[in-house]
RNA sequence: CGGGGCAUAGCUCAGCCUGGUAGAGCAUCUGCUUUGGGAGCAGAGGGUCGCAAGUUCGAAUCCUGCUGCCCCGACCA
């Protein structure tokens, strides 16, 4: 993309409405602007991250074997009364109706959706185990949004729903999600900390929240450091194995929110030296609900014994747009957002100090050129702006890789390449600078 | 929803107390100079002062109502 040519309304100063970090440099770079109270407009921007965000989760998703689909935004009231909800959702539920008077609701979430599409075309333990999951647009009409993105209304989320004959086949499921979400937010250079959440009526110990620690974290968490440590299983994970050891390993180690935080084993189960304190964001939820919905919803399953019985179910949030505020949280300084690599809106920019000089356009348009055919995802700044103001433009919207091409540079044949993560800057020649920017697979490396 | 605050140019804000022709910086446009860290000079454009109704000869300013937004709390992917 030529930056001349591209729509981005970047600011030197945010917006006074900003409190934290992530809010004022998404406004400040023009990612997103506010249309109403939690309902923001995704300029190009910050477009560009929330497909690479989107495309990261449906990748690993697809890894796990879940099979994507797209449930409607808008729902009508009465799947919601055959489970149940529709009168105890509250206030945060926004309901319409439409021209007939009847009533509609944008769906906060879509179980009930879901399970009226397994119930019509699944009847056998034959099709069992089925994930099943969309990346939509929710709405929760809460009381206070705040924190732009990351406490919105209107919110993308990736929901997935595991569908399965017994307990045993439940849990299974739950730990390919499990492992799935590790490496979802280790390949966006998060390191995700599954801590145990509250399981509600159903009970048991399958409910873990994935926390990011990051210094403006809304809520204070409390684990064992040597969990922060771990890193991801890998992408090389086999989902058809047992994965309860890797489970296992994870969920050994204390860590708990604030609200389950038990001080007395906190002290007791972790050594000091690696008891850690820290703020957090919640970026994924992952729950086993058994029958909660496919009991009154009557979605029922024959077993092999041919006896009928609710399938076991379980739910799978990922805050695919609030990831976005908390992939920032993690990764800026004073100059503005450091995106790691596999998120980056583009990977590399190209920075032209003399537009106009026909050797530095040269040099600036071969670099694009090439960027591209090696699949690079580069901005060329080829503007007439001075200097100072484009190392700032992009630094604050934290390109990892900017390619200098300047006059002065090419008269001894050589180019800057600069690294946004470590400040790093190496003079070298156009070709050897062209070398090191040749793409890398996926990583989950954190 | 309880408590507090704000609303003036695209952005940040002054002006309001004490009513009298609407301002600054940044951004934008034109010209010249400049060009390896957010340039300089000269000029220009841009606002029914959130909306409505009052008080007044006269309202951005005072009064009332409404709307929107922000902060603290309870709630939450």
């Amino acid at each position: 993309m030529r930056l001349s040519r591209f729509f981005m309304p970047i600011m030197k100063e945010s917006p006074a409405e900003a409190q934290i970090v992530s809010h004022k440099l998404m406004l400040r770079t023009g990612m997103i602007r506010q249309s109403a109270a939690g309902i923001y407009t995704w300029l190009p921007l910050g477009f560009r991250v929330l497909q690479k965000v989107s495309q990261i989760v449906r990748e690993e998703q697809n890894r796990a074997g879940a099979i994507e689909l797209l449930m409607p935004t808008l729902q009508q009231a009465d799947l919601w009364r055959e489970s149940g909800r529709y009168d105890d959702y509250g206030l945060e539920m926004l309901r319409i109706k439409d021209r007939h008077e009847r009533d509609l609701l944008y769906g906060p979430t879509n179980e009930e959706l879901i399970t009226d599409v397994f119930r019509t075309f699944v009847r056998s333990y034959k099709d069992l185990p089925k994930t099943l999951y969309h990346i939509q647009w929710k709405f929760r009409d809460e009381i206070r949004p705040r924190f732009g993105v990351m406490r919105g209304r209107e919110f993308l989320m990736k929901d997935a729903y595991s569908f399965d004959v017994d307990e045993a086949g439940a849990r299974a499921s739950y730990n390919r999600m499990f492992i799935a979400y590790l490496n979802t937010f280790a390949r966006m250079g998060l390191k995700a900390v599954p801590m145990k959440a509250d399981t509600g009526p159903i009970g048991g110990d399958m409910s873990h929240e994935f926390i990011i620690l990051a210094d403006t974290g809304e809520s204070q968490v409390f684990c064992d450091s040597a969990l922060t440590d771990m890193g991801a299983p890998g992408l090389d994970v086999d989902f058809d194995a047992d994965l309860q050891p890797l489970v296992d390993a994870r969920t050994a180690l204390y860590a708990a929110t604030e609200e389950k935080h038990d001080p007395a084993a906190f002290a007791a189960q972790v050594p000091p030296e690696r008891q850690l304190s820290a703020r957090g964001i919640e970026v994924g939820h992952i729950f086993y609900f058994g029958e909660k919905y496919s009991a009154p919803m009557k979605a029922m399953i024959t077993g092999s014994d041919g006896k009928e019985r609710p399938a076991q179910m379980g739910s799978y949030g990922v805050g695919v747009s609030r990831l976005l505020g908390a992939i920032i949280e993690a990764h800026h300084d004073e100059l503005g957002i450091k995106w790691p690599e596999a998120v980056a809106p583009f990977d590399v920019a190209i920075v032209n100090l003399r537009p106009g000089d026909s050797k530095v356009d040269a040099a600036c348009e071969q670099a694009y050129a090439q960027l591209r055919a090696m699949g690079r995802d580069p901005l060329y700044d080829d503007t007439s702006e001075r200097p100072g103001a484009k190392f700032a433009t992009m630094e604050v919207i934290g390109i990892p890789f900017v390619l200098v091409i300047g006059p002065k540079g090419l008269e001894a044949g050589l180019v800057e390449l600069r690294e946004r993560a470590t400040g790093a800057k190496h003079e070298l020649s156009l070709e050897a600078a062209l070398n090191r920017l040749a793409p890398t697979g996926p990583q989950v490396a954190a």
